[in-house]
DNA sequence: ACCTGCGGGACACCCCGTTGAT
DNA sequence: ATCAACGGGGTGTCCCGCAGGT
């Protein structure tokens, strides 16, 4: 068990993963001691690297932020395909078990923790909002889409990829028992039906 | 100070309005005390109505799933109107402020308290889903719409009413600056056209 | 074991003289809990009466400082009886064992706690000079003493009868083995040369 | 970067040096990180230096003892302005900031930690009450004053230049705005009449 | 000899759900 | 129904003294 610095930042980060697993499954209100517990360190060695449990809380969300973002792959040749890869992936990071449980944590502190919600903001949602944007942008001016507000595009489509099925996830419910595949195939059917070009 | 039963059950409204208020703002870690000093009685007055902590929050979260549904007022005759006014009640009700403290309380404690969530969706959010997908059956069977599945076209409504905004809103972010009445209609618009009838 | 208002008081009584104890053996560091054992209460029973640490000894120092003034009794016609029975009195005050635990407490927390210390003064010590004072003034006045300043002069009789013995009281070391009696004679004698009349 | 002896003893001296300012302003109760801090040295290093808090203190409390000592210089050719000088350094001594502070430090533990402060009064006040008795006797043989005990005559002076001036700064208030030079001057002119040799 | 990190323990403050008395 | 109190527990923060490795 050597300590040496190497070994002070695999502790840093199992002290991070211990506590994204806590906060996920009890909330902010995890206890600074079942982290410590969780990570197999001592409760002093948490206060060593972060001076509070707020900055704890907000550097295990700030690595949940990142992992949040939906990166596009494929390009608008196959706007269809592309979209249904991209709604595949953004179903699966933004109603999974993980991330839903992440969530709750933040939002449930949003008043008390404005900064940090509004990094999950920034970090997450804004730039996978954004990336699609461009590509829906590609699309208009490729003629495969109406020409429209690209952003209000991206949303809408976002919206309806998540909506209430983030919502009834949000409340712990299961999802309708359809699958994955087809709801994706029926969202984006409905995405490109609402921005297609006029006739 | 009259000891009858109407001071009892006025009592009793007074606590539960004093626990959603706290609720909202503090969210379930509010304590017992600070509910009893907000509703001016004695903390064993809470034990008296309700047997713990947990239930006189269910009672809070059950009113506030009951306030949350929006009835749909008008007909097909005029889909388009219609549907504008559910969109601006619907959105009224989603991104207030009261409406997403609560929400937030709630779904902080999907886990811990599963009951409390899906009331909230079969007492709050299902109603509101059905009464629109009977009207979005309506309007398809009058031809106003395309065929389709009606409870589908409302999850898409809904989900793009409420959606990223939702989100956002919940992150205790601003909402973008554009008048809610465009918002709603471009949204309208952007569901009309996605299940219109064809040609 | 009644639980009315008196006995509240009565607790509240039990609580501080609990603490003066306390805070008398172990400094300002005693614990709350040691305090409440102490008492005979419940921990939480220290915050129903007082709202954190600080103002309870506050409250105990209140009391000591009070305790700790000296009144006068006798007049000037025999002036030297009169002094050395306030001598007296007044070595017990600040020499015996439980004002000077007080003491150190009290000023060992001068930095943190200046109200406490000033409290002290103005309530403790500065009647028991005023006090003197008059009286010496007025054996001015009447020829016993002689003219000068009566506040200087009661300052320096304090500070003679208390001066190196309560520093070396206050550490922790035996005084000189000499009869309280013949000491007390001896300062007062000492201050009544000072100032005696002009021949 | 040294590592010899030199360097040793000079982290010592900073050791010493930080605790000194640290038990000073946080009394006992500063940490022992806080020390490090101060000195710019690792924790452990104290530990090197020193077996334990106690011991570091008692170091510390050991140079107080011996820098609070006053050396009387004059003889009794002019007695007065040999004791005004001894007025002025003493009250300088034990009324400024620096030993008030670790005065209160160490008789906040006196009960704790007694060797200490037997210490303080061996090595600090005894040798100055010696000092003076010293020179007060050989006044009195030349009778320059009266015929009394030395060290009681000793006791009173010194108890008058400190005395309720010390009570005062120990409890962190000011002193009477009294120039320092007239207060010693009407001290020692108290004392010279109270000890005058008869007629 | 220095330093970073750890373990175990403490402390102030808080809360929940209950009980006895008015 | 109100009020004070209770007991048991828990939280965040801090500290002391020790043992890794450089």
């Amino acid at each position: 068990m050597p300590h040496d610095d190497e070994s002070c930042a695999q502790n840093r980060r199992r002290v991070i993963e211990a506590a994204r697993r806590a906060f996920m499954e009890e909330g902010y209100r995890a206890s600074m001691e079942s982290i410590a517990t969780r990570a197999g360190v001592a409760k002093q060695t948490l206060y060593n690297h972060f001076s509070c449990k707020q900055e704890l809380f907000g550097e295990a969300a700030r690595l949940f932020s990142e992992a949040i973002t939906v990166a596009l792959e494929g390009g608008t040749e196959n706007l269809r395909e592309t979209l249904l890869r991209f709604g595949a992936t953004f179903r699966q990071r933004a109603l999974g078990d993980e991330g839903l449980a992440m969530f709750r944590a933040l939002t449930a502190e949003a008043s008390r923790l404005p900064d940090l919600t509004s990094g999950f903001l920034c970090k997450g949602h804004d730039p996978t909002e954004e990336c699609l944007s461009t590509l829906l942008g590609n699309a208009m001016a490729e003629g495969k889409l109406r020409q429209d507000d690209p952003v209000f595009a991206a949303e809408m489509l976002m919206s309806m990829l998540a909506g209430v099925d983030h919502v009834r996830r949000l409340c712990a419910a299961p999802l309708r028992d359809e699958p994955e595949e087809t709801r994706i195939q029926r969202i984006v059917d409905c995405f490109l039906r609402a921005f297609a070009p006029p006739r």
